[in-house]
RNA sequence: GCCCCCGUAGCCCAACCGGCAGAGGCAGGCCACUUAAAAUGGCUCGAGUGCGGGUUCGAAUCCCGUCGGGGGUACCA
């Protein structure tokens, strides 16, 4: 290049590309960014002691997986934030711990493998050495010893124990916990040792029997009904398309895969589950303790989906005369109980059988009939028709309510009124009992439901207020449910009245009147399901679990972890028609015969025993549930993490966070995690139950793994299509105004539309790092993502744009390097005053930038306090130092080649922030505005401590606002000194 | 349908507790350097804050309504 030739000092593309590797090179041989630990494999406990005063600072960046596409320009985002976050806090002198592992297990690597033929180990560890290459070219300050994978077998030894942890432990509902709560998780074997005492009784199905009168089979049973993680036959998603069954949180609302939108089926499996709902309250109490989007914590919240309300008992005497079949509902109304006109039952709830008449009762009216013969044809029909539906269908198909009576009346408890029994698909087996009561004065889905088949409607609320209640026509009229909050009318028996009540006195009362008559229970009701936790996929974690003859899950003794994932040829993933929801999963480890049958010695007393591995794997969010806590101690074999270590790194803070609930105590967790909205519900979630679990049975301080969480926004970019719809090279699209001046594109000299989109291959839009890396150097492309707006917006990837950055680090380079001589430009005369005021507000506000990671404004501000250099004929060192400094933690590599050449031995990474001095803070005089109610009409230099007086008298004595006010009376001065006078008249 | 976020210059974005609408960048224009172009540098142009109302001495900022964009969620009893 000619520039080259002529200035051959200039910071060009190749002078960034060869110091970046240069000081990547350098800081890699020093350990430049490696974080001392207090304890453990790696003690070194006098390079903490060095940080004592400015503490430690855990920053964390979500977990990549490595594709086998690599990276595009806006997966770095993120982690060029933590990395100018981490570096502005070393340079203020904390332990700063940063690193990235990557989590290499799971579906997507499994699926390349299979495309390409090769072993997904093989492929995987390939796809790491490819984005480990483009991430460290980014020169981001990793310790990159705590680097950990989970498909090391060192590193998923211990998600494997973390499972047996959660065999071998329940939940305790009564234990009170160290913060004044109850509940939390305790070892097995405590229950064992109590039920074998018999200070615990037996519950359930084996209520009232005695410990040791049940057989080994049925004590292995009711405990896996306690185990945090337990086998179960229960309905789960199948997804035969994808050959494997997944969790609810990876079904999408049109009842698809969330990876690769197959569609899915439930299906009674015997599955693997985690027992998250033992944690649901605990997992929502406490997002009020932890600094998140309140958007992030919301989504939470919803998914969890506590709801107060009360179950109620119905009765309705069984077809066949053997007695009264109890329908229990659940409901958040039960103040509206005496409007319950009827019951709704989800079509597969296991009740139905017992109702189903097998004639129309008298005063069946048609419409309830479905147009069948008989009730068991009808709801045989009904049923059948709701099974074929995929859940898919059920959801496009148009809310209009369907149903057919059973032929059976039940028992309203509070007034004995009977009411007749429905099976309807609005109503969901999956939530709160399966079963309704229907009030459809007071819900809108109910009164639907009742106006489609001719039902009573009766009004047991009404407005609360006098007016608005003479107005309410009542809901039959009004054409409507009235759902507002009113009070109840209508709602009494000889034993109870709810009549002129509010709400929440209303329920209460109802609550009371239900649990002392027998009929019901007041009851807090979850959305959440417990976790299913089994993949029949083979790029997974195996289970430490073996089963015996009898088919009784055993774990595996901790001593013969890790159970490392066979090498097998045939890894691939049965899968079947998509729509085939008669296949049966299959698992690939169950292929492989001589791994699965062994003889071992668990160490029970049993001796060496035939047994069966069990060949499910463990799913993707398992080995990012806990990463970080690895990072903490990534050599350490006796522990997940040592104990000192945790607490040093991610123990609870002083102060709570701001916005907790005053009393709380701080959680701890990580300082600053930093990630895509996406995982809002699965891992954010599922690491926040396991970090629980592992806090109550004492190996963790800290409650809470994240502390802080900053959700980052994406980069888009623009994506063209041609008029098929089809996406055309984004980089070969030409811009040019139409006739009419708007911009309009073209490709190939066709007309092409534009759209935002993700960035990416399939719409041809991708721009790599390595593109960037060797058109402008990995700082300019970090400058530029920094610059590009905050964090946590969505931004727009605008390649043209980039050549800003560069431009700004050409500028900071010339300033500091002759481009003709290569020889230092700086002065060692000092400063003007003007430049060293901008110096001092410069790093008041970039510190305090970096500090709220508002990157953007930062970088608006060094580029500033640079172009005010520019205009120096020599700009002063004690200028220069500071703000190369201050560039450092964007953009490292410049700063640390500049910082050598202003003669310093040591890393910039670990130079100090610079002080602001106060006294160049304060202004002596400032711009004084002075307004005439409102705007702005005159502009006064005044001292910076004028009092309000004086400053009112300067005002009223500026010709220009004499002038204006002659002839108007002044009604009022506001002066706000000493930047702000306005005077009001009239 | 419900909930949340965002609308400032041609574009991306600043603006503290309500107090001069502009920090920075891109694009555009002019000039310098150049045989020329690119690159680079200098200078410069530019909106009254989506719209309508309200509160206030004063509103981009607070409140109400409305339009547009984005996200979440949806028969959850």
């Amino acid at each position: 290049m000619s520039e080259t030739a002529e200035h051959p000092h200039r910071y060009t593309a190749e002078t960034a590309d060869r110091l970046e590797r240069a000081w990547q090179d350098r800081w890699a041989a020093e350990g430049t960014y490696e974080a001392p630990n207090p304890a453990g494999p790696w003690a070194a406990p006098a390079e903490v002691a060095e940080h004592e005063a400015a503490g430690k600072l855990l920053v964390l960046d979500m977990f990549p997986y490595p594709s086998g596409l690599g990276l595009h320009v806006g997966h770095p985002l993120g982690y060029i934030a933590t990395d100018v976050y981490a570096r502005y806090h070393r340079m203020r002198g904390k332990n700063v711990l940063h690193c990235l592992g990557y989590d290499a297990f799971g579906l997507p690597a499994e699926q390349y493998a299979v495309q390409t033929g090769q072993h997904p180990r093989v492929t995987t560890e390939e796809n790491i050495g490819v984005m480990r290459r483009q991430i460290r070219r980014l020169g981001l300050g990793h310790d990159d010893r705590r680097s950990i994978s989970t498909i090391d077998p060192d590193y998923y030894r211990w998600t494997q124990w973390i499972f047996l942890q959660l065999f071998e432990s329940w939940y305790d509902v009564d234990a009170p916990r160290p913060d004044g709560g109850r509940g939390r998780a305790r070892p097995i074997g405590e229950l064992v040792a109590e039920l074998e005492a018999g200070t615990r009784a037996l519950e359930g199905e084996f209520a009232g029997r005695d410990w040791s009168g049940l057989s080994a089979g049925e004590r292995s049973d009711y405990l896996d009904g306690f185990r945090l993680t337990y086998p179960s036959e229960a309905p789960v998603n199948w997804a035969p398309g994808l050959g494997t069954v997944v969790a609810n949180e990876e079904v999408t609302n049109e009842g698809r895969t969330e990876r690769g939108n197959f569609p899915v089926f439930r299906k009674r499996l015997r599955q693997w589950n985690m027992r998250i709902t033992a944690y649901a309250d605990r997992l929502a109490d406490d997002l009020d303790r932890v600094d998140w989007p309140e958007k992030v914590k919301t989504m939470q919240r919803n998914w969890i989906g506590r709801s107060h309300g009360a179950r109620v008992d119905f009765a309705a005497p069984r077809v066949d005369g053997s007695g009264e079949q109890t329908l229990t509902v659940f409901t958040t109304r039960p103040d509206t109980l005496f409007g319950a006109t009827f019951m709704v039952l989800a079509p597969e709830h296991p009740a139905v059988d017992a109702l189903v008449a097998d004639a129309w009762p008298e005063g069946t009216r048609p419409e309830w009939t479905g147009g069948a013969a008989t009730p068991v044809d009808a709801v045989g029909a009904y049923r059948a028709a709701a099974a074929r539906k995929s859940d898919v269908e059920r959801q496009i198909e148009d809310k209009t309510k369907t149903g057919v009576f059973t032929g059976s009346y039940a028992v309203n408890p509070v007034d004995s009124s009977r009411v007749p029994v429905f099976i309807g698909d609005y109503v969901l087996m999956g939530y709160g009992t399966g079963a309704i009561m229907a009030v459809p004065a007071h819900d809108q889905r109910d009164f639907e439901f009742a106006l489609q088949f001719g039902l009573p409607i009766v009004d047991v609320i009404a407005p609360a207020d006098a007016e608005a209640r003479a107005a309410w026509p009542g809901s039959v009229a009004d054409g409507r449910a009235f759902t507002g909050t009113g009070v109840a009318i209508a709602s009494a028996n000889d034993d109870v009245s709810l009549d002129g009540l509010g709400l929440t006195d209303a329920k209460a009362a109802m609550i009371a009147w239900l649990e002392r008559s027998g009929h019901g229970t007041g009851t807090v009701n979850y959305r959440m399901r417990d976790w299913l936790f089994s993949r029949q996929r083979y790029w997974g974690e195996p289970f430490p679990i073996v089963y015996d003859e009898d088919g009784r899950a055993h774990a595996l003794p901790e001593s013969m972890l890790p159970l490392e994932l066979p090498d097998v040829p045939d890894y691939a993933p049965t899968t079947f028609d998509p729509q085939d929801d008669s296949s049966e999963p299959q698992a690939p480890l169950s292929r492989a015969r001589e791994w699965v049958a062994v003889d071992l010695d668990l160490g029970d007393g049993r001796g060496v025993r035939r047994y069966r591995r069990e060949t499910n794997t463990m799913p993707n969010w398992a080995g990012s549930c806990w990463y970080f806590l690895r990072y903490l101690d990534p050599a350490n074999t006796d522990a997940i993490v040592d104990p000192v270590n945790e607490r040093y790194w991610m123990g609870p803070h002083a102060h709570p966070v701001a916005g907790a609930p005053a009393g709380t105590r701080d959680p701890g967790g990580v300082d600053l995690y930093v990630g895509g909205v996406e995982h809002a519900v699965l891992h954010l979630l599922y690491a926040r139950f396991w970090h629980k679990v592992l806090h109550d049975l004492g190996h963790l301080e800290s409650e809470e793994p994240f502390r802080t969480y900053f959700s980052q926004g994406y980069i888009q970019a623009f994506v063209y299509r041609d008029h098929r719809g089809q996406p055309v090279p984004a980089a070969e699209v030409v811009e040019a105004p139409a006739a009419d001046g708007t911009p309009a594109f073209t490709w190939e000299g066709q007309p092409v539309t534009r759209e935002m989109g993700k960035i990416g291959k399939s719409l041809k839009n991708g721009v790599t790092p390595d593109e960037i890396y060797d058109a402008y150097g990995a700082d300019t492309l970090r400058v530029y993502e920094m610059s590009m707006g905050p964090l946590e917006q969505s931004k727009l990837w605008e390649t043209r744009a980039i050549v800003g950055a560069q431009r700004f680090l050409q500028r900071l380079w010339r300033n500091v390097v002759d481009e003709d001589t290569g020889q230092l430009r700086v002065a060692d005369a000092p400063a003007d005053e003007a430049t060293r005021r901008l110096l001092h507000r410069t790093v008041e506000a970039v510190g305090t930038d970096y500090d709220h990671l508002r990157f953007n404004v930062a970088v608006a501000k060094l580029i500033e306090l640079n172009n005010a250099l520019t205009k120096l004929p020599a700009p002063p060192r004690e200028i220069v130092e500071p703000l190369v400094a201050m560039v450092g933690p964007v953009a490292p590599h410049i700063a640390e080649e500049l910082w050598h050449r202003l003669g310093h031995e040591g890393s910039v990474v670990w130079a100090s922030f610079p002080e602001v001095d106060p006294a160049y803070l304060v202004q002596e005089t400032v711009t004084c505005v002075v307004q005439i109610k409102g705007k702005v009409r005159a502009r006064i230099e005044v001292a910076a401590d004028v009092d309000e007086q004086t400053l009112q008298d300067a005002a009223l004595a500026e010709p220009r606002i004499a002038e204006l006010l002659a002839g108007q009376s002044v009604r009022k001065v506001i002066v706000r000194a000493p930047s702000l006078v306005n005077v009001v008249t009239g």
